[in-house]
RNA sequence: GUCCCCAUCGUCUAGCCUGGCCCAGGACACCGGCCUUUCACGCCGGCGACAGGGGUUCAAAUCCCCUUGGGGACGCCA
């Protein structure tokens, strides 16, 4: 039983990778990083329709962008065709599948009518003993057994049996010569020694067919994991129209990997109470057997507030990196490392995301000009001593020393009488733009006196031009 | 409709397997308060759940059954 243990993930490049994929994935994935075996990335891309390259492409770039790395692979089932049509000419020599040619339309309204009459839709098995050979439109169906249970143990779930009356004689190769799913899956399965197959809950109902295929096969069964579901708001299964759904959305939103990470994984897990993990952390506690049964409905807003935990104790520094696409987008200049790393620890308690940086600390990157309704109401005639004064202060400053950008406030008030607070909003509208920002003396220090001086001086400006008016 | 699965605060969950420590704990969100140069952060407090009904037992969120509710699957998609 020293077996390694070899999990996979097999997304099928139909669209991109969505939220649900990557939770199952990195299941996956940490079943096998807990165990130290290996974990293999398979595209099933036997749906030539709506495959693309450039899914697959975003989809590995997704997994690499969360960091779940693969030993193996990425193999495509489109290049091993020649394997599978093997299996298939097996089987049809031991009798165990069979050529159909009943027409696809004919199905689709036997179906319908099946369900119409309250009965369940399945292959009335026409063709099963009609003896074809291959030709033109003709599939190859799989000889399912009429009586009998097939159970298997899942590791999640417990024994599922469902009665065999319950399985149709399913299609293993199209028309157009493309082997299915069922078929796909467990070959590869199999002759990857995948020992566990972990995988979403809506292939539960797919598992006893496998079972079967796998016996037909000669293969030996591996242990199945069914993960549950992840719902909308709304309690359905999770799909584009509950919003953004794919890892490269949440990408391109500001989220972070780690936090992404840390929120799906907490989706029918959990470690006791804990609630931030390491990668570390992840690896060595999880375990499947501690995944629930119930779905889990997605909740938005748990995620940013993972995603600000990690934009608060994360590297200024990387942050700051991560920082300049975003920056670029908006067409800004990107600054220096250093002083984005400081803009990065002035507002990083204030921002959910790296777009949020953007839109709270804009005045990093540009000059401000306040709405007249804030000139008005902070740059009065009043405040022009003291902003002279201030301006005379700082400028005499070195103001990356925040204690000495708060020596020079101090004595202009004291000097004025004034409290700290009157001038606050004031200084802070005029370096900002805005009512709400980060601590005066943080943004002083950060924006240093190249921006500070020109933005209290047109604030001054404003002031004496007010006075002069009246 | 049929089959499969599921069921603790609005949401994610601990507890359930190995009944008593649970008149149910944590987290997100929400609401108050404190801190304070704004806003946040932080801290303190509050609101809030064992779906219902039967059993079993001295004792049930925990075990069993039924009901109800929910989800998923019924493709020449995966």
């Amino acid at each position: 039983m020293s077996e390694q243990v070899r999990t996979r993930f097999a997304p099928s490049p139909t669209g991109q990778l969505h939220i649900g994929g990557v939770r199952t994935a990195l299941f996956s994935w940490l079943h096998a990083r807990h165990f130290g075996g290996k974990f293999i990335l398979r595209v099933e891309d036997t749906d030539a329709e709506r495959s693309t390259d450039e899914n697959t492409e975003q989809i590995l770039a997704s997994m690499k962008w969360l960091g779940l790395d693969w030993d193996e692979g990425p193999f495509f089932q489109s290049e091993r065709l020649d394997l599978y049509n093997s299996y298939i000419r097996k089987l049809l020599d031991e009798g165990k599948a069979y050529w159909c040619e009943c027409p696809p339309e004919v199905l689709e309204e036997k179906r319908g009518q099946a369900l119409k009459d309250g009965k369940k839709p399945k292959y009335d098995g026409t063709c099963r003993n009609k003896g074809l050979g291959p030709g033109p439109g003709r599939v190859v169906r799989f000889v399912m057994p009429d009586t009998g249970v097939t159970s298997f143990n899942d590791m999640i779930k417990g024994t599922i049996s469902m009665e065999n009356e319950e399985l149709d004689d399913l299609i293993l190769l199209r028309s157009d010569g493309m082997p299915t799913y069922n078929l796909t899956v467990v070959i590869d399965d199999a002759t990857m020694n995948i020992t566990h197959v972990i995988r979403g809950d809506d292939h539960v109902n797919n598992t006893p067919r496998q079972v079967k295929i796998y016996e037909a096969l000669g293969f030996e069964l591996p242990l199945f994991a069914h993960v549950p579901m992840i719902l909308g708001p709304d309690k359905t299964k999770l799909s584009k129209r509950h919003g953004a759904t794919s890892v490269i959305a949440y990408q391109d939103m500001g989220y972070l990997p780690e936090a992404l990470v840390n929120y799906l994984v907490r989706l029918s897990w959990s470690h006791g109470d804990q609630e931030i993990f390491t990668r570390d952390e992840l690896i060595t506690y999880f375990d499947i057997h501690n995944v629930g049964r119930s779905a889990a409905v997605f909740n938005p807003e748990k995620l940013l507030w993972l995603n600000h935990h990690y934009i608060k104790t994360g590297d200024p520094a990387r942050l700051a990196d991560l920082l300049t696409v975003f920056i670029r987008e908006r067409g800004y200049p990107v600054p220096d490392a250093e002083y984005l790393r400081k803009v990065v620890i002035d507002i990083r308690e204030r921002t959910k995301s790296l777009d949020d940086m953007l839109d709270f600390g804009g005045f990093y990157f540009h000059e401000v000009d306040p709405p007249d309704e804030l000139k008005q109401q902070h740059f009065t005639p009043d405040l022009a001593k003291v902003f002279e004064d201030l301006i005379q202060g700082f400028g005499q400053t070195d103001l990356t020393d925040r204690a000495k950008a708060e020596e020079v406030v101090k004595t202009v008030i004291d000097q004025y009488a004034m409290k700290f607070k009157t001038i606050a909003q004031p200084m802070r509208v005029a370096l900002t733009g805005k009512t709400v920002s980060p601590g005066l003396f943080e943004i002083i220090s950060t924006l240093g006196k190249d921006q500070v001086l020109p933005r209290l001086q047109k604030a001054l400006a404003f002031m004496k031009s007010q006075e002069s008016g009246q």
